[in-house]
RNA sequence: GGGGACGUAGCUCAGUCGGAUCAGAGCACCUGCCUUCUAAGCAGGAUGUCGCGGGUUCGAGUCCCGCCGUCCCCUCCA
């Protein structure tokens, strides 16, 4: 509604310069004023065109608001200030048209979609741990943003199964443990926390290493097998692999994650798309063999750099570059590294490769979705993921360099298009303040103590299990809930304590701008008050009583027409206005999330919406309402808040429970 | 050395296109408010050299330049 309303005056504005000045090419800039009390969108462009029409703004302002005239929707315009054009809306047809707004219709679900998110992408080799969870609830946000926008998404969770992380944890267990084959197999197949049991058997190992050179040894060796395949170390990891990606998924379900497809990186290698990648980057001259110097026998590429779009990738015949400036891409023993893998797996991705991963049936989700893994040959009736217009990775700010040197090798293959439709949706880590990791038992130094957060460690095995957090959280509203509602059935407590567990733990992870450090600690996620995902969840439960108390459905309120013309024009019509107007704006803070790629703004909006309607909820005692138009109007109010806080708070990833 | 991010209240952070109440929120602290649609809430109070210095502009927390500080990346690791 506030973003159709926009729309429209962008529109009329273009008409009314082009046939006032003939200007066709102002940049229409609208914002808000800075209270409701003058209006619903404030216009600076008279300031702009001030020195340009040699005119005094205050004048030009007065003449578009001439020229703009009357337009629908919209209830007058006022020059304020030294010049500017303030729009005020028809609040009562806005009003109207907000209870009739119907449901976007939702995006096709077929394969392969439009747009391709990937994230989460965790190693195969330990249980996740906090920085995953920030991962993956800013990449499954984004997708449920790219679906309330209208986009068909595709949910990618990459599995790099064969690289150097499961290697040492299988390492850990045949020479580290010295476990039989048969051993470890069982273990991953019984044992209900290998991931934990991992974990710690990973820190161990990278300590193991430090031992000798013989012992890091054992890494490669294993890395080794592992490409090669057909081997008991490589079907030990695929066994631990596979099961700790079930484990994954499983955690990420807590929290309303799901996924279309794992592609792993073992088809990578058995289906030969590097074979095929590497024939176009030598083909194309985007890569070439190194003669000289320390990396003498590579094959190496240009480095990204702070390199403008349209210049050169691809090299001259005969060029060579200085050290800094290449990277290597194939080793002198002939294997390649994990970017040149990346290169084969995003010219997939965009269909651009010529080859096709195989896709078998993997995980079944409670809601019907079916997680697919790449495999050598497929299940019937299996759908294809390639293709895509559009991809966005969600991967940690310290892969910019790896991530461009992929975008970099697309557009030196002269997929430029590609290239542009390549974003790396970046985030910051989360760390640990200096205070939770001591709390955690870990020994601190007292330089660290100083410092603003610590950096998790899954070598050191340093950080804050998923599930574990998952679990306090959840404990913690357990406790809150049982001494609330005494009176409800086990089962459902269970249900509403997980509900709030998991929007707070999300809203914790979206309420940080992406490039933002998050420095992680217990009593701030912990905390269920002020601006948390419960704080939004509680509004909604307020205004949920409401209704049950007045024996009407929220629907209901929806149906008659209040008098909103006298009930906005009254005294305190403008607060509440005001909370109409931040209903009015869901689609379009989405639009403003995709476009920005930050999830936060949404955060922001749901929680700007609860404050708003909490204030509502004080101020206006609906149910003793003498008044009975009134109290229709306060009823539809209310309404209205609800619908958008749980549609919101849906596009966040978080239920509203029914109680609280 | 090169590339990137950040620096705003005691703490943690918003501030999207440069706009008028733009000096903001939450936490923490203090004072009120539960017989009311449940207080996971509401109302009120206090706190600032927007890192520093220049520049552009009618207008700068926001853009440009320089400096200071913190962090990340720059392996034939992934």
């Amino acid at each position: 509604m506030y973003r159709d309303l926009q729309l429209r005056l962008i529109e009329h504005l273009r008409a009314a310069l082009r046939q006032s000045y003939g200007i066709e090419d102002a940049n229409i800039v609208v914002e808000q004023p800075p209270n409701a009390d003058l209006g619903e969108y404030a216009l600076t462009l008279s300031f702009e065109l001030a020195r340009r029409l040699r005119k005094a703004p205050r004048k030009i302002a007065e003449e578009i608001v001439a020229a703009l005239g009357r337009i629908e929707g919209f209830d007058r315009f006022e020059v304020a200030g030294a010049g500017y054009i303030n729009a005020r809306v028809d609040r009562a047809a806005a009003a109207r048209g907000l209870l009739t707004q119907a449901d976007r219709p939702q995006p096709p679900t077929s394969h392969p979609a439009e747009i391709l998110v990937e994230h989460t992408s965790i190693n195969p080799n330990k249980a996740a741990h906090i920085g995953h969870l920030r991962n993956a609830i800013l990449g499954d946000t984004f997708v449920r943003l790219l679906r309330a926008g209208g986009h068909s998404v595709d949910v990618q969770n990459y599995i790099d199964n064969t690289g150097v992380q499961v290697a040492d944890i299988v390492v850990a267990f045949v020479y580290l443990e010295r476990r039989s084959k048969a051993e470890v197999l069982q273990a991953a197949q019984s044992d209900p926390r290998f991931d934990y049991t991992c974990w710690d058997a990973y820190a161990r190992v990278s300590q193991w290493y430090e031992q000798s050179k013989q012992n890091t040894a054992r890494r490669g060796e294993v890395l080794h097998a592992l490409e090669e395949g057909n081997n008991d170390l490589a079907e030990i990891a695929a066994a631990v692999s596979t099961a700790i990606v079930r484990f994954h998924l499983r955690t990420m379900q807590r929290l309303g994650v799901e996924y279309d497809f794992l592609p792993r990186e073992s088809e990578i290698i058995h289906l030969r798309f590097w074979d095929l990648a590497f024939e176009q980057l030598k083909e194309k001259g985007v890569i070439y063999k190194e003669t000289r110097g320390a990396k003498a026998g590579c094959w190496v590429a240009r480095r990204p750099k702070a390199q403008a779009e349209g210049a050169a990738v691809a090299l001259d015949e005969g060029q060579s570059l200085s050290e800094e400036d290449s990277k290597v891409i194939v080793r002198s023993n002939g294997t390649v590294v994990y970017e040149g893998k990346d290169i084969a797996y995003h010219l997939w991705k965009f269909g651009l490769l010529g080859r096709d991963f195989g896709y078998r049936r993997f995980y079944q989700y409670p809601d019907g979705r079916t997680c697919w893994v790449s495999a050598e040959s497929s299940d019937a009736d299996h759908p294809s993921f390639g293709g895509a217009r559009q991809i966005y990775n969600v991967i940690d700010a310290r892969q910019a360099e790896a991530q461009n040197t992929v975008i970099q090798a697309l557009r030196g293959l002269g997929h430029v298009d590609a290239a542009k439709h390549y974003r790396h949706f970046s985030y910051e880590m989360v760390a640990l303040t200096p205070r939770c990791a001591a709390e955690l038992g870990y020994p601190i130094s007292a330089e660290d103590m100083q410092r603003a957060y610590i950096e998790v460690s899954g070598r050191k095995g340093f950080g804050v299990k998923a599930d574990d957090l998952i679990d306090r959280m959840i404990a913690s509203a357990q406790q809150e809930v049982d001494t609330r509602h005494p009176e409800l059935a086990d089962a459902e407590r269970r249900t509403i304590a997980s509900q709030i567990a998991v929007g707070a733990l999300r809203y914790f992870m979206l309420k940080f701008t992406r490039t933002s450090v998050i420095a992680f600690d217990f009593k701030e996620a912990l905390n269920f008050e002020g601006e948390t995902g419960p704080y939004a969840q509680y509004a909604v439960v307020r205004a949920s009583n409401i209704f049950r108390k007045a024996g009407i459905s929220p629907d209901a309120a929806f149906s008659e027409a209040a008098d909103f013309a006298r009930f906005f024009a009254a005294e305190d019509g403008t607060a509440i206005w005001e909370l109409w107007l931040a209903a009015s704006k869901t689609s379009y803070v989405i639009e403003q999330c995709i476009a920005t790629e930050e999830p936060a703004y949404l955060a922001k909006h749901v929680f700007q919406l609860a404050q708003l309607f909490n204030n509502f909820y004080h101020r206006h005692h609906i149910l003793n309402e003498p008044d009975p138009g009134r109290k229709q109007f306060l009823l539809a109010t209310a309404a209205v808040a609800r619908r958008e806080l749980i549609r919101t708070l849906d596009v966040l990833g978080i239920g509203a429970p029914p109680v609280m």
